[in-house]
DNA sequence: CCCATAGTTCGGGATTTCGGAACTACTGAA
DNA sequence: TTCAGTAGTTCCGAAATCCCGAACTATGGG
C-alpha cells in the first residue's frame, strides 16, 4: 500500500484546518486523538456523542482532517494509527488549535 | 425594514464562526471591518486581493458573518454600517479571533 | 486458501455555494 | 410627487460539495 499523503508542516494552510475543525465531529474525533495520547485506531470513534457515524463518512473525515495537516495516518497491519500533529500546528500557527479546542469545550 | 437578526452572544458557536472564517475571502472582508475601526459599507470591499466579487456573493458573505456573530450590520441611509464584534466575541471564546487572523496574516 | 476485520472507493441523491438578473429600499433632485 | 441613482437582497438554475450504503481492497490469522 502507497503511504498516505500528508503535506508538510509549511504547506498547511489556515482555511484548511478552519474548514476541517468547523464540523463538530471532526473536532471532536481531532480532540480525542489529541488526548489519547496521539494514537488511536479510526473506528474507535465510530461515534461522537450518541451519533453513529457510518464508516464511509468516517473515512472522509479523517481524509480531511489528514489533508488539513492536522493528523498524521499510518498503516500497522490491519488498523490505522492517527497520531495528532498538533505540536507541529502549534508551532506554525501559535494558539490556533488550542483556541479552538477551548472554544469548542466552552460551548 | 424589519431589523437584521444578529444572534445574542452567548448563542454565538464555535462552528459557525469557523465555517464563516474558513473562507479567505470571508477572513479577509472580516479582517478589514475589524481594522477599520469598525465601521464601513458593504461595497467598500467589492474586491479581495485582485478578484472582484459580484454583489450577490457579498451579500451572502455578509450574511454568514452576521449570523455566524461576527460582525452587527445596521442600515444608515441607503447604506450599511458593519461593525465587528471582535470584542464580544473575544470575551466569549479568548484567543479565537486574534489566533484565527494571525494565522492567516501568516501563511 | 478462506474468512474476518479495517478502511477506501464508487455512485447518486441531498445539500450548499455561486453569480447573473430582477427586485426592494432609500435618498436627493427636479 | 415622481424620477433617477445607489446599496443590498432575493430568486433561481448551474456547479460544487457532502453524505452514506454498497462494493471493493488490503492485511493478518487460522
Amino acid at each position: 500500500m502507497r503511504p498516505l499523503f500528508h503535506p508538510a508542516i509549511e504547506d498547511v494552510q489556515p482555511e484548511a484546518i478552519l474548514h476541517a475543525l468547523s464540523d463538530p465531529r471532526r473536532a471532536a474525533i481531532f480532540a480525542r486523538i489529541t488526548k489519547a495520547g496521539c494514537v488511536e485506531a479510526c473506528s474507535a470513534v465510530s461515534a461522537v456523542g450518541d451519533q453513529v457515524i457510518p464508516k464511509s463518512s468516517l473515512s472522509s473525515h479523517f481524509k480531511i482532517l489528514r489533508e488539513a495537516g492536522l493528523i498524521r495516518c499510518e498503516r500497522h497491519g490491519v488498523e490505522m494509527r492517527n497520531h495528532s500533529r498538533c505540536a507541529e500546528v502549534e508551532a506554525r500557527f501559535p494558539g490556533l488549535l488550542s483556541a479552538i479546542m477551548n472554544a469548542y469545550a466552552a460551548s
